[in-house]
DNA sequence: CGAAAATATGCTCGTTTCGAGCATAAGGAG
DNA sequence: CTCCTTATGCTCGAAACGAGCATATTTTCG
């Protein structure tokens, strides 16, 4: 094998759930996430993101999953480079970080993801402009129909990449403007990240709404011991959208992934029984969560 | 950013379902899978990509999506690289191809993942390997049970990987002895492939078993206008099972992607309707096929 | 202390989706 | 004309879902 030599940098985007607030691990007050480059002492891709990550945040990454990998355009002078970035869950320590290290609320990124109490962000901050957009092209408006849930459309939470890509060629995030393309009205809310930052967190905050519902995964964000209200609080910040809670309570009990710990979790209403995830399970890792279809036959 | 320099190869799978048999692209006789390194000269690395299929095996690459990113445990001398896999999705022309480019059988490589008719290969080529591996191991033995549902574990199609990758633990394919790592009893069958490009291929098989059930592109295989046994038999080569063919085809029909062309397809019995990919769908891409869960409220 | 508020939990009901089959329709081969 | 083969329609019971109603326990507040 030949080709021009390159530069490799890995990626993390490190996500914790506290309080019912989904959070992302940044550098720089929020405007990075952690990264470097891949070097020779790193015995593999994920242990130098590792390296990296504590390195950087002096937090350590937990279970950890490749994302996506991309080149950028060929820059020229410094040669060329390829980012490859990871989703880590982990849970979210007290312990103090150093400097502009800090845990953000990944909705601060995407005011437009969190439905869970009706805000009408995408009504007065984004149709406006995706219609300025759309105006005059009919794939135009049936893209943002599909991504945003308008015109009838539902809402899917599942398109967040998706639909910052589409508010990016839009012209309406300020990195659309940062990167010198065409404005289309006011830019929609939500802060800016360096290079593509945000996309990646989008890609991360994509990939895990939609695992979350076939692996159990969920259990990587929690502590040792939770109510099942607790669980349900974890997913409903990452969905971005609240949940049944009789049903989803039936739902859970029925994959048989926890047990009870005996104990119960004082509060301001009844004491609810204290849950963990059963150990056994672990090994697995094959179905759980599943919902498959397809009869055989 | 800096680090050292390193070379990053591109690797595609191609895949084409024809006849009831899917179908993988390779070089040299079977023995590998078409790659080549990243240029400057590539404008992006799906660009990379198709330039290298193309070059190599003279037939274009049609739905492209990324895989997976790993790195060689830096094999000091020649400097470290990256491998950036694709899976690629096309129609298998009756072209000429040149030299030692072939498609091939992917159960080939992976004969004990077509269970469409009852073989005993598990039985009588694998348990027996997988019984002398686990022998002491509580946890081999429910690795195992559970990969190849063994002990009344359930078969799960999607596990395409993780069954070669324990397969590879236990010293139970070639590659394994290859790299020298101890055996367990004689080898599964299946053709081996040169470095880790048959873990690769099993990447490709694990992400379309499991993406064609919620992700229309299934259609990226199939030709223009098609019965609807025609695409049931192509899920079928691809999940390596078969299906119950009157709820296939209500589900099918439930979900509306389709739309007769008004001909009928001849052939042995009483003949079929012709159907073809809804149009519009394609612009769509982001529902279709699905059957999520989790109610809101 | 008694009532109101806040949670936890159990259970029901009508709707869909799924898995299995029975039955009928429509060509081709002998 | 009859049999073979594949296409299609429909039914039935089970399981999964979406929405609520009802009850049980604690804490909080007047």
């Amino acid at each position: 094998m030949s080709g021009e030599p390159i530069h490799a940098e890995l990626i993390a985007v490190p996500v914790a759930v506290t309080g019912a607030r989904p959070r992302v691990l940044t550098l720089f007050d929020g405007s990075a996430l952690p990264a470097g480059p891949l070097e020779s002492g790193h015995r593999s891709l994920q242990a130098g993101l590792r390296n990296w990550a504590e390195r950087l945040t002096g937090h350590p990454l937990g279970y950890v999953e490749q994302l996506y990998t991309f080149a950028d355009p060929a820059r020229s002078r410094t040669g060329r480079s390829i980012s490859i970035s990871y989703l880590a869950l982990t849970a979210e320590t007290r312990t103090p970080l150093g400097g502009r290290v800090s845990w953000q609320d990944w909705y601060r990124y995407f005011p437009w993801e969190d439905r869970r109490e009706k805000i009408a962000t995408i009504e007065t901050a984004i149709k406006p402009g995706l219609d300025h957009w759309s105006a005059g092209s009919d794939e135009h408006r049936a893209r943002a129909s599909l991504c945003f849930g308008l015109d009838g459309a539902a809402w899917n939470e599942d398109l967040v990449l998706a639909r910052y890509e589409l508010l990016y060629e839009a012209g309406l995030v300020r990195e659309a403007a940062r990167d010198g393309r065409p404005a289309h009205g006011a830019f929609a809310p939500g802060a800016i990240m360096t290079a593509d930052h945000r996309r990646i967190l989008a890609t991360a905050i994509s990939r895990l709404r939609a695992k979350i519902k076939y692996r159990p995964i969920v259990f990587e964000l929690m502590p040792e011991n939770f109510t099942l209200l607790d669980l349900q609080r974890c997913i409903e910040a990452i969905a971005g959208h609240t949940l049944h809670k009789q049903n989803f309570r039936r739902l859970i009990e029925s994959q048989k992934l926890l047990e009870e710990t005996g104990s119960l979790a004082s509060g301001s209403g009844r004491p609810a029984k204290l849950f963990r995830y059963r150990p056994e399970i672990l090994a697995e890792r094959a179905h759980a969560g599943t919902r498959l279809t397809l009869a055989r036959s």
